[in-house]
DNA sequence: TCCGGCTAGATTGGATCCAATATTGAATAT
DNA sequence: ATATTCAATATTGGATCCAATCTAGCCGGA
């Protein structure tokens, strides 16, 4: 809606330092393996330990930070390699996803891929990075939901949240917003014919492009 | 190591809440879908909130719990399909795991998994159904570990975490403990052969009557 | 010199108190 | 009677303070 966006602070603290730790590790400026020293983090936050504490149990869960017992958490590499883990992992449970939702599929369902897509072509056409990420994220998920199986997609989820700070760089490179677009739309095209094992491909395609460009950015 | 292990409460408050709630989820004693009072629970387990507020939000991490800001946390129901839906992403997840841990399976690794494996003969020689249900996940973890992708053996852990106090239900059933192990030596077995679709396949077995078993406990 | 125990500082874990938000019910106006 | 507003209450969110635990460096003894 808004074509400014900035960024709004989100209702709890937990959460916008939730936002702002992710960025942190994956930008680098925590570097990895190091400890999370809470008062310090805290006061640069402007928050108290309390909300950065329960935030480090949501990044806990995602696997962005390990924690040990009385001696803190400390930020979780998340290499090169790691970054393929993700993909790889999300390969499988995201053909298990799109299997049963094509399965399932309505003509409700399409409607609100179509408008889903439709979001993020307008997004992709003006350059709204931030926004066609988002827009990006409602496309794969609403597909993703139509499988029916909850915990599957919560899964998914948050696979996504652990490495989505990565995906802003993804879009900002010129030529990737135009290739996303076309490929979902080969995506829609392959729903519409019911053709599970071309969905699947096609999205195999899809993430391998994202893998391939992060990649260069991650490795130098 | 300790044959009595009497339930040692843990170093933490929060793990210790953790592990009650857990137990309270499953047995239903917290019922699907009622809110989760902060104050009430402390007070019952005799710590403040904010240890109950982040093993809360771990269980959120787990899906055992929904949250809402400003509206607090509820118990998120775990139906039979909730069960089954769990199962078949572990299904998915473990053949993944597996057939990379056959290919880099060493002789080292074969002796970790023989010596957890007696360990599961023991307890369940003895009807220690706590400690086999233990040593029975160290056997499979060390299984997983196996296959250098640090970030899926997490994923499973967690899963494995989520459906914990059911696998006690399971071994407590008198035939199930010797079926285990059966199954645990005729999986050893293939993978001394490095037979990786056979070790598939007898794993989907082991839970498919795992879940056969829990399936009659949760229809009543 | 090397090893162990010990003390002081740093850091995390938890309890209590206050603030912010949501919910409930009653009073009022239409 | 119904809908709406507003106040009272319940509940969660967060800040501060204190306790428990870990870490590092020092000291003494073999």
């Amino acid at each position: 809606m808004s074509s400014v966006e900035e960024r709004r602070r989100p209702p709890t603290a937990q959460q916008f330092v939730l936002a702002e730790l992710r960025r942190a590790i994956t930008t680098g400026r925590l570097r990895p393996g190091s400890p999370i020293r809470q008062d310090a983090l805290a006061e640069e936050f402007d928050v108290s330990r309390v909300p950065l504490r329960e935030a480090l149990k949501t990044l806990h869960g995602e696997g962005l930070v390990t924690y040990q017992a009385h001696r803190g958490y400390f930020v979780e590499t998340l290499s090169l390699d790691d970054l393929l883990e993700v993909y790889r992992i999300r390969e499988l449970l995201e053909e298990e996803a799109v299997r049963k939702a094509v399965q399932r599929l309505g003509e409700d369902d399409l409607l609100r891929l179509e408008r889903a897509q439709a979001e993020v072509e307008r997004f992709a056409a003006t350059g709204q990075v931030q926004e066609m990420a988002g827009a990006n994220r409602v496309f794969h998920m609403t597909l993703f939901e139509c499988s029916g199986m909850p915990r599957l997609v919560r899964l998914i989820r948050t696979l996504w949240d652990s490495t989505d700070a990565y995906r802003s760089l993804y879009y900002g490179e010129g030529g990737n917003r135009e290739r996303v677009v076309a490929e979902h739309r080969g995506v829609l095209d392959a729903l519409r014919r019911g053709a599970a094992d071309e969905v699947v491909s096609r999205l195999d395609e899809h993430r391998a492009h994202a893998v391939a460009a992060l990649s260069t950015v991650l490795t130098p």
